[in-house]
DNA sequence: ATTACTAAGTGACGAGTAT
DNA sequence: TATACTCGTCACTTAGTAA
């Protein structure tokens, strides 16, 4: 009791935990946020070490080492498959999410906004044919060349994002303006909604990106659009990266 | 022309940009996020390299280098004062933020919320004794007495938050069921509404969060109140660590 | 008081490789 | 094929100190 510690102070300049901890929080942080998002917020992703690695520009063996790290911390559970891992959000990874969101505004981020260009870059491959299936039904052909100026080339151009920049801003780009196709039903089945929005290529014929009401989300993967063939029309094949803009 | 890249690829692989990419990027998005969140979403902040330092649990130094880093890439600007540095959320960071935020769908993430305990951790100080002055009011303490079920005791307890975690904690409470203790207007001046949480320390007497709609906002302070002088209740005195919890 | 430079220590990362 | 381990390297962090 005599001569207390000088300052009164019970708990003295509490150190933080350890050390490099803030960037250890950030990448747990935006990581989860990155799943959760490729995930179209349903909080489970299939997928290869090697192809996450590829998405976040870091190798596979860091992106093994992270996914571990996360599930033993509870943030997450994956499951062993053949092909990849399936990986589940747990209920702790969306209450960090929630808490680290809790004070932001997006409203008052949203005012703070500049109009500017931003640019996707992606790879381009070939589909399934799913595309061209689709465009090349009348109906939406028809609303296409009314509200898009032109009859769409029987096909798409399919490009894999090469980065979870490029996701991010192509999430940026559903939340706006997009030009609806309304859906309709023919005898044999019903066709969705079709979304389509305004971007460019630079040099390139003018070009909508396209996604679909239900289509089986990937959202790593985007479809283009045009009036021509585009492979011919910009000079491209599989395994080249194609880069197109739109502005927020 | 001949023997072309074997895989036909005009772009192999495209390694993303330089190393540590990732790790970079989500230190600089939380940062962001982390300053605009103590900022209450006005996008200014005034402090020092030092404070910054203890509320992310890094050195003096890495905050300074952080901060200057953010701000070569036009994500802030800085204007050095004398105790301090007031600092600037560019569009550009607002730009970002909306980017990564983009996809994520926060109702989404509060379906799969579980109801647990938070527990935040703050340092007793000696505060300019508004607290006191606002909770002697006449009419906050009758509202309180009614809506509380306790007549507070004439002035509050003041903790500093002492990381960002804490500080993310009490804005998700925040975000929660307040208890409104209605404004009124004197013959002198005019007194905001003010919220009351429902919060508890462990083993001591019932407590509430106070918060006014317009404190001169600093989001890394607290204030608590309950009907005893809880510094003796507590037998805590300035610069010790004080505990409470609340659920989510 | 502040912020910022330098130098040194260490923890994260990825190449190689095992499984 | 897939994921995961080992280990050398280097980028990030911080202590010390200058400004």
């Amino acid at each position: 009791m005599d001569i207390p510690n000088p300052l009164g102070r019970r708990t003295v300049n509490l150190r933080r935990q350890s050390k490099r901890t803030y960037g250890k929080r950030a990448k747990e942080l935006v990581f989860l946020l990155d799943l959760l998002k490729i995930s179209g917020n349903r909080g489970e992703v299939l997928s290869t070490t090697g192809r996450l690695a590829g998405l976040a520009g870091m190798s596979q063996q860091s992106i093994s080492l992270v996914l571990r790290s996360l599930a033993s911390s509870g943030f997450l559970a994956k499951q062993h498959s053949k092909n990849g891992e399936r990986i589940f959000l747990t209920s702790k990874a969306y209450d960090r999410i929630a808490q680290e969101l809790a004070g932001v505004s997006l409203p008052a981020i949203r005012d703070h906004l500049e109009r500017r260009e931003l640019v996707v870059t992606g790879t381009l491959f070939t589909g399934k044919g799913e595309g061209a299936y689709y465009v090349s039904q009348k109906e939406y052909s028809r609303q296409m060349h009314q509200r898009l100026g032109f009859v769409p080339y029987p096909g798409t151009m399919n490009l894999r994002l090469n980065g979870f920049e490029d996701v991010n801003k192509i999430l940026l780009l559903h939340s706006l303006h997009p030009i609806k196709i309304e859906g309709f039903t023919t005898h044999e089945r019903t066709f969705g909604d079709v979304f389509c929005y305004d971007v460019e290529i630079a040099g390139g014929p003018k070009i909508y990106l396209v996604r679909s009401e239900r289509t089986s989300y990937d959202l790593t993967v985007v479809e283009l659009i045009s009036d021509v063939y585009l492979r011919k029309a910009l000079r491209v094949e599989d395994g080249d990266t194609v880069r197109f803009s739109f502005f927020v």
